[in-house]
DNA sequence: TCGTCAAGAGCAATCGATTACATTCTCGTT
DNA sequence: AACGAGAATGTAATCGATTGCTCTTGACGA
């Protein structure tokens, strides 16, 4: 038994699939006789109709693409999940991406999106650098948003959080606690944040005369795997400092492990800070200091600035920076 | 400038859109210099197709739907990446739905699935009972295959943990830690995994002569929340019991902060196992003793499951529960 | 009574790609 | 030389819903 269209619904009801057409979405005024009788011949034959075949003629697929580096990292997965919401309110739905921080299936999964019809892109891009054609490509074709991460290059709005004061609430609440030397640990200066974090972090340690020896700045990936080595060889170096910043909380976790195996106290012997404020950030042992990230809010935007630009075609790239908080746990202090 | 169409690019090729299909899709044999000139032409164009109209013709969208409870939970995480990975493999895509662990908002989502054509459906029910209509409904019109858990009275393929030897696993390991008696803490029986889970317990304990005093076994919710209540409630009990054993890792994460809340040392006072095996069971302090559950074998088997149900219609539906594993952590001893 | 107008409903074109069927042409075979 | 097979290509129907345009009907004002 294939599955009924939009013709059996006609057929039953006696009428034609225009006015079908016209009852179920209530695009155009129908009688209201003639409305109850459409209403029930699809009921009774099941139809639920095909949303490819509306899809096709409107030109339109109320779904909106998105493509994140991993499914797995709980800030995107928040981020994602203030998306899904943001969106259903707009009638909309997820289309969801993961390019696993992989640029070459970054660009598969855009190419694929475009191709699929979506209404508008939401990306965080892999890669500072190698993301941009594929991305600036993508852009030309649809609407468009960057969240968190941006390329350079593309003009196409973005919604993220404020590194740079992001950074400054870190470092001056170090040197509230009376830090004289700090660590940096991060991912490669592949992408945007990841640059911006660091430049802060040096700038604002500069400024609160905390002292950043030779070596201290060590950039690998974002991974617990990559923070426990990175931690390791700055806690066992001849001048261990103070405190280690962290540029996300995973990175941070694998830093926290450093300690513990090393036997240091924290924040005995030193302090940790993490940066997004992942669910697990306060389950840790101990519970870290990290920057609190409004996903949700980052996730309104964006969703916002896509509804604007699937509107009208006009206006320039739109980039908002939310202000990001400081979120104090023990791993800075009692 | 509109975007290109097949049209367009048979034009400027000069040859029919029958060719162009054909040459770039390799459906049919073409002369390898028309072929050189539609790629050629469509490279000029910026051609990239349009997927609704290609599904519309081919009643296919090389698209699956799936949904789960919460996109934030790091075992459906898990799980939606693992799936995402294998159906790449077979050339299709992943539309994922977050429930929201609503019943009216689950049965939404398998609606507008249904409507956007996807091929199949991959989903872990929110409730074992409420979800069943939907589940049953959306199971009738495509192919779906419930992973770990699924409702009653649906005749769909599923493939999940063996939830009765993880329990078993879980109350002899204890056994062999000297445990004499032990509480349990899950969600509402709303699902089948928790119910099964449950049972478990109560017969693998019973058997193994490990004590269930009354009131001992609290039924809540999936979340670090509900974990850190019971666990209090638990701890502060006038017997307190050898062991916790909870339904998931979350819940688990909550039950130690419970017992770092009230001074109880964790392994020396009482003993603690999650399920999951979530990536962050092994940092929580002290990491945790959990099952682990094989989620990239579960994803694959759903996507092999569903690629049978597309091939042919035929077959009864098939049911796989897959071996777990335990991994002994701190939690349970040194 | 007639003309105007609007509401309600239908006809048929349309969206863009795929594909059944038809056509043309080239070989090879007898 | 005639015929048939098969490769390459074209023509046009098709997928299912939407919508511009047309037609009918009835109400209302002049």
């Amino acid at each position: 038994m294939p599955k009924a269209t939009i013709r059996d619904v006609a057929a039953r009801a006696g009428v034609s699939t225009a006015t079908v057409s016209r009852a179920l979405s209530g695009a155009r005024p129908v009688s209201p006789e003639v409305a109850e009788l459409v209403r029930r011949a699809a009921a009774d034959l099941g139809y639920s109709g095909n949303g490819i075949a509306s899809a096709l003629r409107r030109n339109r697929t109320d779904t909106v693409g998105m493509v994140v580096p991993s499914i797995a990292n709980p800030f995107f997965t928040a981020l994602v999940e203030s998306v899904e919401h943001a969106l259903q309110d707009a009638g909309q739905q997820l289309f969801l991406c993961s390019s696993r921080s992989d640029p070459a299936l970054e660009a598969q999964r855009l190419r694929s999106l475009v191709a699929r019809q979506v209404d508008g892109i939401v990306i965080s891009p892999v890669h500072g650098t190698e993301s941009t054609e594929a991305v600036a490509w993508a852009a030309r074709e649809l609407p468009l948003v960057q969240v968190d991460r941006y390329v350079t290059g593309v003009d196409s709005d973005w919604v993220g959080v404020d590194d740079d004061t992001a950074l400054r609430l870190v470092v001056d609440h170090l040197a509230g606690r009376h830090v004289r030397s700090a660590a940096f640990v991060s991912s490669q200066l592949t992408n945007s944040s990841t640059e911006l974090r660091l430049a802060g972090f040096q700038q604002h340690t500069d400024r609160a005369g905390i002292a950043v020896e030779d070596g201290q700045v060590l950039l690998g990936e974002y991974s617990i795997a990559w923070g426990r080595t990175a931690g390791e060889r700055i806690l066992r170096s001849a001048h261990r400092p103070d405190a280690v910043v962290c540029a996300d909380d995973l990175i941070a976790f694998g830093v926290l492990q450093a300690c513990h195996d090393l036997g240091l106290d924290v924040p005995g012997d030193v302090l940790v800070t993490g940066f997004d404020d992942i669910p697990y950030a306060a389950l840790s042992a101990p519970p870290l200091t990290t920057i609190h990230q409004p996903q949700e809010q980052i996730a309104a935007e964006a969703v916002r600035l896509l509804q604007r630009a699937l509107g009208r075609e006009a206006g320039p790239p739109t980039r908002i920076a939310l202000p990001p908080d400081l979120v104090v746990r023990q791993s800075t202090g009692r």
